[in-house]
DNA sequence: TTCTTGACTTAGACGACGTCCAAACCCCTC
DNA sequence: GAGGGGTTTGGACGTCGTCTAAGTCAAGAA
């Protein structure tokens, strides 16, 4: 993470107490945090940082591609940190939990140029939905 | 659409003139509404419908799979009508617009099974992004 | 046809999620 | 270590969607 640290400050971060906590919440595991819960885990190490911020730093880690933001569902949207290897997602349709998975295959040649209706493509998302195994049993 | 008030009616839905507005806004073109702009063109045609009821019957029409639920931003759900003839979305990152697009290959037989980490998986979505013609040149 | 009943609709309050703003703050440069 | 402009704050606001209690009505029974 302190790469990812460097990373920000070359590009003319100023590097402040709240975005740090906020850039080392993401870089724990390979979780999809809500906003909220970014939010939480901050104010753990942080107990003052506003919501207001969370956003903010999210939405910049996003523009500059250090992060990955995610709806899945129409609720709140989550947060990739995972942006620097190609993956696709794979969603319990019951109980919401996501796991990155890296499908075969490259989705964005099996769009053929007269079904692009003139548009520059630049990404895809897969998303890949079914029940976990423990809301299947259940 | 007679054939969707059809099946609506055998699957026991009592028929109401709420009911058929919603089902005949979404029988128009294959444009994906909001539920807000549902409900603006279900008033031209019955002044006193309510959003709830619209909410409703969206939500009743997904569940009976006549209709597909797709948040391709983090703002409002749109719906789907073509519910019955599989395709993808190819969206504007700018304006929003949508428009369905037809990939070969099956994206779910790209996900080999060690991939899946005991889910049943039973859905793929496919969102492409990029630029329309009209934003690229703006 | 009329009656009856329980499913349906309604309006508005409420809740989740996210954005905006002006004032205060503080990192960085010189 | 002083100045300036980027950053943070917190609270109001906006959008999208859900919920509830009370009234209404479609459809089967007689």
């Amino acid at each position: 993470m302190s790469d990812l640290l460097e990373r920000l400050r070359g590009r003319g971060w100023r590097l402040t107490a709240q975005r740090r906590v906020v850039a080392e919440v993401l870089d724990g595991d390979h979780v999809h945090y809500t906003a909220d819960e970014v939010h939480a885990l901050a104010t753990e190490r942080l107990p003052e940082i506003s919501r207001a911020t969370v956003y903010n730093t999210l939405g910049e880690l996003v523009s500059l591609g250090e992060v990955i933001e995610v709806s899945t569902d129409g609720r709140a949207k989550r947060y990739d940190p995972n942006a620097h290897h190609a993956h696709q997602h794979l969603v319990c349709a019951s109980c919401g939990t996501i796991r990155d998975v890296h499908p075969s295959g490259d989705p964005l040649a099996d769009l053929p140029a007269e079904e692009r209706f003139g548009f520059a493509v630049s990404t895809v998302q897969v998303t890949y939905r079914g029940l976990c195994p423990a809301c299947a049993s259940a």
